[in-house]
DNA sequence: TCAGATTACGCAAACGTTTGCGCTGACATC
DNA sequence: GATGTCAGCGCAAACGTTTGCGTAATCTGA
């Protein structure tokens, strides 16, 4: 019943519990002989290493924790499976934790990952008004954010280009046609939402378009938020020709309230989303929208946190990954 | 740089680190005077105890392994995010492992989780052929599965009721005029999916229907497989009035391949899923589908698997909740 | 043949906690 | 004042590994 342990395996071999060790790390000061002998002996018994044990000795768990808002948000749910299936191929595990688009979650399980004795963590920061509570936690531990960083904090950073993303967005509504933008957005304090906008802002000024924003005093980017302000909107008078939301969710959300609004899209007004989550291909959704390069964002998260640990010392890096228009039908040109 | 541990805190205290041991876990053999000062200290000093160390000697690590087919399916990432916001609140953090329908991956990744020391794990079978390359796994560690469980496999089970699910889905089109049923299902040797099947096949037995089985080679319910699936099955000659899917993943996929064909839902035929994704409740989706209670069925598991771990020799529990129908936009009455 | 190098293994400390047991001193009891 | 009780704290073992160091045995080369 109770566990074997190398205890057991050694003292069945007659060797040492040392030997045992170094015949299950692939030491070398170990000849080849009793190196196999001792790994078949290993399976007889079904020993499992215990990895606590080791962690406790060598001072790292190769557990990675990850901080995310939510996964009900396809986006991310997806992210999490990308960067999940990634560190497990370079050996470590994940451990998971919803923040709900809480700051002082965030703060909380970050806390609690470090008690874990995480060697790492990987955050989608809900937005930190107060980078002093973050710096603590970070000091601590080797963090990469998959977010933007306007500030020039010292920390590690990868995402995909956001204001460029929204940009691109916004010259794309524009060559179309349209010169009424509707910007939609949830009320994130993140530097991601705050660089979308950004990007919006300063492609209207570029353009000579007059901005105008409409943003939800949530800070989830979700269905529900996206539904509620649309309904909102559509109740009133408006004269955009088209929609422009900082999250595919958000449109989804917008769609559903344009729906029931008898609005139809593209016909009456064009939307437009950013992420493309797998949803948004659909031909019932057809979103069109800015990609973000997810997987490669996993991976370039992964990598860049293990450069992080192995060289604590070294300077923090950023990588920012190009977005790219993805055009399906959601938007048409304004006639006339 | 070197972390704070308990003999820095006695140090600076004067005490012997057991007192502050004792001061922090709470026991009651130490006076409220000490007790206070020293978890003042601790603060001070930016102390965080090492739950390495003590799970070292406590044997066992308040973590939860979840082992998860996919998070890309929005029922199972919505499920794992109730999953880890509940187990949390117990106490219990979550290791979340993808097994990619593969069900080496999901042994693989199981013995990972036992090396790691979890407490119990969670798992969503992709379906188990061999019981015995599992069940030399869950008797080292507490197991909950949430699937049914057709061969009184001594496990903890929590699942909806899949068999009485489908039957309610073919009474319903039954219902509604409709009397040749495609059943479309994904090659999956879960019980879970074997149920939903059953539940088709006796329904379709006793109201005196053909059936009609069209099944994927694929594991995955996903929408690319109902997709596939679907383009192939409308291409030929059909005369079934109802498609009826295992999983609204598929009936999405179904879904759009039938967009692409040209045949409009529901007024050319029926469509019914199971599960009752969030998105399925779009407008533009409006899937009628059989409703899984996710919130009941995560909390119920972590419920079940802590009483377990608590008690490893009571019996094996197994929790079967109600499906229930949500009537949507996707099937209509047949004419005539 | 013998010094020196090398190989293969054992010993024991260390990682940071928890906890049973033992000790000390204060106080109550008769 | 002698004895007993008990709260409050320290000592040290234990949890299952890894690894630096020591050492015996084997090997190398002239």
């Amino acid at each position: 019943m109770a566990p074997i342990t190398l205890k057991d395996v050694a003292k069945v071999a007659g060797v040492s519990y040392a030997t045992v060790s170094r015949a299950i790390s692939g030491s070398p000061e170990i000849s080849e002989e009793t190196r196999r002998r001792i790994l078949k002996l290993c399976k007889e018994m079904g020993y499992t290493p215990n990895s606590i044990a080791r962690s406790m000795v060598k001072r790292c768990t190769n557990i990675l924790g990850l901080i995310v808002p939510s996964l009900n948000n396809p986006f991310m749910s997806e992210l999490t499976a990308d960067l999940e299936i990634y560190a497990r191929s370079r050996g470590y595990n994940l451990m998971v934790c919803n923040s709900s688009y809480s700051h002082d979650q965030e703060i909380e399980v970050f806390s609690l990952l470090i008690g874990r004795q995480v060697d790492g963590v990987i955050m989608i920061p809900v937005g930190h008004e107060s980078y002093e509570s973050l710096s603590m936690l970070t000091a601590q531990v080797p963090t990469v954010f998959i977010s933007e960083n306007m500030q020039n904090y010292p920390e590690n950073y990868v995402s995909v280009d956001n204001y460029r993303g929204m940009q691109i967005a916004t010259e794309y509504l524009y060559s179309l046609g349209h010169r009424d933008i509707l910007y939609f957005g949830a009320r994130s304090d993140s530097k991601t939402h705050e660089l979308r906008l950004g990007g919006y802002l300063s492609t209207c000024e570029k353009l000579g378009l007059t901005p105008n924003v409409l943003r939800s005093s949530y800070t989830r980017s979700s269905r529900e938020v996206g539904y509620a302000l649309a309904g909102e909107y559509f109740s009133r008078p408006h004269k955009e020709t088209a929609i422009l939301c900082s999250a595919d969710m958000l449109a989804i959300g917008v769609k559903q309230a344009a729906y029931e609004a008898g609005i139809r899209i593209p016909k009456d007004i064009s939307l437009m989303g950013f992420d493309n989550i797998s949803f948004s291909a659909l031909p019932e959704i057809d979103l069109t929208t800015i990609n973000q390069p997810t997987q490669q964002m996993a991976t370039s998260a992964v990598d860049m946190l293990l450069d992080h640990i192995r060289d604590p010392e070294a300077e923090r890096a950023t990588l920012i990954l190009p977005p790219s228009l993805i055009e399906r039908k959601s938007c048409r040109p304004v006639r006339g």
